[in-house]
DNA sequence: AAACGATCCAACCGCTCTTGG
DNA sequence: TCCAAGAGCGGTTGGATCGTT
């Protein structure tokens, strides 16, 4: 084996020598080395997987290289609006749970969309307005960008079409996550850090939609919300008036799910 | 063209949770 | 039951790139 010296330099117990493990950008060599270790030995035990392949990382960066950048599975590319309103519904039921939200975004990481949320909602825009104008110059790009790709792949329209079905699927699919207990998590408030009684007359579900859209919510309900959302261009109302250019599947990915519940 | 700010993203850090002995 | 090691998670940082003035 060729890992064999390495790891007879590493097997003794206690410390032999203090580990200076290698930080920073990953080389090529190193990714190689990883991809192949994985590719034999498979996932886990990571402590051990920088040291079998001769990796001079600590297990937590191999594993950080593998989940986040590495794995085959990755879907590389441009957040879509689809996964956008994803990423904003399950952030407002779940709060900074970035692993959570990652699971409903198959190919998605945590990383990915802790950067993307910080990115274009964790901050609090200088005025009203700019945050509109911002958020109307952002939908046309995007806008745009995604008209180019379509153009590009009209022979692909009809799986397109498909894509559509299976996002409102996926939304389905996520709301029905939403009422299994099983995956209940304490309702989190940013704002406040505090956890609100489950146990109250509304449900988390019916506070988590009506939060989604400004109606029916007593204050003590949409404070931390209220803080989130009225800081950010996701309000309801700004939805409302911004999402004229924005495209389509927003509005449905938006609205359709969560008019019935109002 | 240069300066500056915004955005993106890989990676690290510290903490918590899980698991096995 | 306790403890240590491993694994996972969220927060943060810093460099690169892009867009605007």
């Amino acid at each position: 084996m060729y890992w064999g010296g390495a790891m007879a330099g590493h097997m003794g117990q206690g410390v032999l020598e203090e580990e200076v493990w290698r930080k920073g950008p990953w080389t090529a060599e190193e990714d190689r080395l990883l991809v192949e270790y994985v590719r034999l030995h498979g996932e886990g035990r990571w402590n051990s997987v920088a040291r079998l392949a001769g990796l001079k990382r600590n297990g937590k960066s191999c594993r950080l290289r593998w989940v986040n950048y590495l794995r085959p599975d990755l879907k590389r590319g441009q957040i879509t609006p689809q996964e956008e309103s994803i990423i904003l519904e399950l952030h407002a039921r779940w709060g900074n749970r970035w692993s959570t939200i990652a699971r409903s975004l198959p190919g998605r990481t945590d990383n990915e969309i802790k950067n993307y949320w910080r990115t274009h909602f964790k901050k609090k825009p200088k005025s009203p307005s700019d945050a509109a104008e911002k958020a109307k110059n952002r939908l046309l790009r995007k806008q745009q960008f995604h008209q180019q790709q379509q153009q590009q792949q009209s022979q692909k329209q009809q799986q397109h079409q498909q894509q559509q079905h299976e996002f409102n699927f996926d939304m389905k699919g996520i709301m029905a996550l939403l009422d299994d207990n099983s995956h209940r998590a304490p309702y989190i408030s940013q704002g406040r850090q505090e956890i609100v009684n489950t146990n109250s007359n509304i449900t988390e579900e019916q506070g988590y939609l009506d939060t989604m859209l400004n109606c029916n919510t007593s204050p003590a309900e949409t404070t931390a919300e209220d803080i989130l959302w009225d800081g950010t261009l996701w309000n309801i109302d700004d939805v409302h008036a911004n999402f004229s250019v924005a495209s389509a599947t927003n509005k449905t990915g938006l609205y359709s799910l969560v008019a019935p519940f109002c």
